[in-house]
RNA sequence: GCGAUCAUAGCUCAGUCGGUUAGAGCACCAGAUUGUGGAUCUGGGGGUCGCGGGUUCGAGUCCCGUUGGUCGCCCCA
C-alpha cells in the first residue's frame, strides 16, 4: 500500500478517465458554442468573504478555506456563481448585450461524499446577464437540454422541471401572507416531496399551525403540473401581477415546444430551490427513473450581481455536474469506449533501419498523422503483435531488405494487404490512406 | 456532524476450526519466436493481508481502536 493516499473524496484521472471527462467536456463546450455562449474562467481561489456575502456565515463549513501566508481568508471556489457575477459586473457597462458566458471548471466542498457527490466535482455553469424576460430561460433551457441530448439521452431518460418563484410569493401574498411567513413556506414545499407533512413543522414552531384551508391551497398548488390548471387556479385571485407573470409562462413554454422541447420539460410548482437568491423562475433536470441525484439546476438571480457590489443588472443561468451526469451516461450505456490508437505503427528492423524511420516518423507526425513505434529493438513478430494490438490502421516496415531496395513496405492492417512504397512517398501514401483516396 | 457496511497483488476475488513459506483468474514483463497478427505454452515481477494495539505457543482469520472506501441521514450553492 503506498505510503501516501488520494485525500478523502477527491479524484485522479486515469488515461481511460481522463479521456471519458474530456469526452464530456468536449461535447458541453461545443454545444456552449452552438449556442453563442462564450468561454471564461476565474480562480480557483476566492476571498472567502465572496461566498460569505453571497451564502452567508454558515457556508464556511462546507468550505475548503484557510488563511493565506498574507493573511488573507480564502476559500477554494465552491461554485461559479459568485465570481461570474463580480466578473461580468465589474464590466457591466462596457459588455455587448446580451451578455452569454459558459465554462467548465472544477470545483471544490467540504462535504461527505455520496453516490453522484464528492469532494472536488466539475460543473458546466451557463449564465445570460441583463436580460430580465423569459428570452433569458428559453435559451438557458434549451441549452441544458441539448447539453444532454447531445450524448444520445432522450425525453426518456431526463426532464426538466420549471417553476417560479415569483409566481410563489405572488400567490402567497394573494392569500395573505407576509414575508416571514412566505419564505417558511417556501422552505417547507422546498422539502415537502422528501419529507411530507414534516415539512410544514419549521413553520409551525414559528408561526403556529398553518390554517387547514390556507394548506389544502398550498398543496394543491404544489401539485400543479399543467399550465391550464395553473391558470385556472389563479384566474380569479389578484389579476394583475400573476396574470402578468403568466404571461412569461406562455412565452416561456410556447417557445420551448416551438423548439420541439416541450417533451422534456414539465410544470412542476413542487419545485423551488431552497437557495434564498432565486427570484423568478427555477428549473432542475432529473433522470426519468428519480434514481439519481438532480443532473442540473438553476434559474434566476436577478438581485445577486448588485449584491456582491456590482451594478443592478438581472441575471439567469444553470449549472450541470459531471458526477451524476457521468452515472447516467454509464446506466444508460452511452459512454464510448475510449482506446486512443495511433493511425500508424513502425516495425523498425534494427539500428540503421531506426534513423531511417526516425525520418518519416517525424514527417508523419508533423502532417498530423498519429504515429506510434518500439522504444526499443524487438523481435519482428513482436512488432506485428504490438502493432495489432495498438489498433492502427497501417504499419510501415522499415526492413534491412526494404532499405536496400529503398522502399518502405506499407502494410494494411486490415484487409491484411501490402505493397512497397518509394521512401520518397511514403508521406504522400499515408496521406492519400487515410483521406480516403 | 450521525448511521450502516466493507478493506487480502494494478483489477475481480479465494483463503477451511486460529496452525508451516498467503493463492487463483485477468492485466503487465520475458522466453518459446532473427521478417508478418490480438492465439497457445512456459517462466517472471508484483503483498507490511489498510494501519495500530490486544488475546494466543501461533492472527489474513478473534477483540478494541484508527484510517480509508461505499451507501444512507443532515446539507446540497
Amino acid at each position: 500500500m503506498a505510503t501516501f493516499q488520494t485525500l478523502p473524496g477527491f479524484r485522479e484521472f486515469y488515461p481511460e478517465d481522463f479521456a471519458r471527462r474530456n469526452h464530456i467536456f468536449r461535447r458541453w463546450r461545443h454545444t456552449a458554442n452552438t449556442f453563442g455562449f462564450s468561454e471564461y474562467d476565474a480562480p480557483v481561489l476566492e476571498p472567502l468573504e465572496l461566498y460569505r456575502a453571497k451564502s452567508g456565515e454558515e457556508i464556511e463549513a462546507q468550505l475548503f478555506s484557510f488563511t493565506d501566508k498574507g493573511g488573507r481568508e480564502v476559500a477554494l471556489r465552491p461554485e461559479m456563481t459568485p465570481t461570474v457575477c463580480r466578473l461580468v459586473g465589474a464590466r457591466a457597462s462596457a459588455l455587448k448585450r446580451p451578455i452569454k458566458w459558459f465554462s467548465i471548471a472544477e470545483f471544490y466542498r467540504y462535504e461527505r461524499m455520496q453516490k453522484g457527490r464528492g469532494r472536488c466535482f466539475s460543473q458546466f455553469n451557463a449564465d445570460i446577464f441583463g436580460e430580465p424576460g423569459p428570452e433569458a430561460e428559453i435559451e438557458l433551457i434549451a441549452l441544458l437540454v441539448q447539453c444532454l441530448c447531445a450524448f444520445g439521452l432522450t425525453e426518456q431518460d431526463f426532464h426538466v422541471r420549471l417553476s417560479d418563484r415569483d409566481l410563489w410569493i405572488f400567490y402567497l401574498e394573494a392569500l395573505g401572507l407576509d414575508e416571514a411567513r412566505i419564505r417558511a413556506v417556501l422552505v417547507a414545499v422546498d422539502k415537502y416531496e422528501k419529507m411530507g407533512d414534516e415539512a410544514f413543522k419549521p413553520y409551525a414552531e414559528s408561526f403556529g399551525p398553518l390554517d387547514g384551508g390556507l394548506k389544502a391551497k398550498i398543496l394543491s398548488f404544489l401539485a400543479i403540473k399543467s399550465l391550464a390548471v395553473l391558470e385556472q387556479t389563479v384566474a380569479n385571485l389578484d389579476g394583475g401581477r400573476l396574470g402578468a407573470r403568466l404571461g412569461d409562462w406562455k412565452k416561456l413554454l410556447g417557445a420551448l415546444a416551438a423548439m420541439g422541447l416541450a417533451r422534456f420539460v414539465e410544470v412542476d410548482l413542487g419545485v423551488v430551490r431552497g437557495l434564498a437568491y432565486y427570484t423568478g423562475f427555477v428549473f432542475e433536470a432529473y433522470d426519468r427513473k428519480g434514481e439519481l441525484r438532480a443532473l442540473a439546476g438553476g434559474g434566476r438571480y436577478d438581485d445577486l450581481v448588485e449584491k456582491l457590489g456590482g451594478p443592478a443588472l438581472p441575471a439567469a443561468g444553470f449549472a450541470i455536474g459531471d458526477m451524476t451526469f457521468a452515472l447516467l451516461l454509464e446506466q444508460r450505456g452511452l459512454m464510448p469506449d475510449f482506446t486512443q490508437a495511433p493511425d500508424v505503427y513502425c516495425v523498425i528492423g534494427g539500428e540503421a533501419e531506426r534513423l531511417a524511420a526516425f525520418g518519416d516518423i517525424q514527417a508523419l507526425r508533423a502532417a498530423g498523422h498519429r504515429v506510434d513505434y518500439p522504444l526499443k529493438d524487438m523481435a519482428f513478430g513482436k512488432q506485428f503483435k504490438a502493432a495489432a494490438e495498438s489498433g492502427a490502421k497501417l504499419a510501415l516496415i522499415y526492413g534491412s531488405d526494404e532499405l536496400a531496395k529503398g522502399v518502405v513496405k506499407v502494410r494494411d492492417l486490415t484487409q491484411r494487404s501490402e505493397l512497397e512504397v518509394p521512401r520518397a512517398q511514403v508521406l504522400a501514401t499515408v496521406r492519400d490512406f487515410f483521406s480516403g483516396a
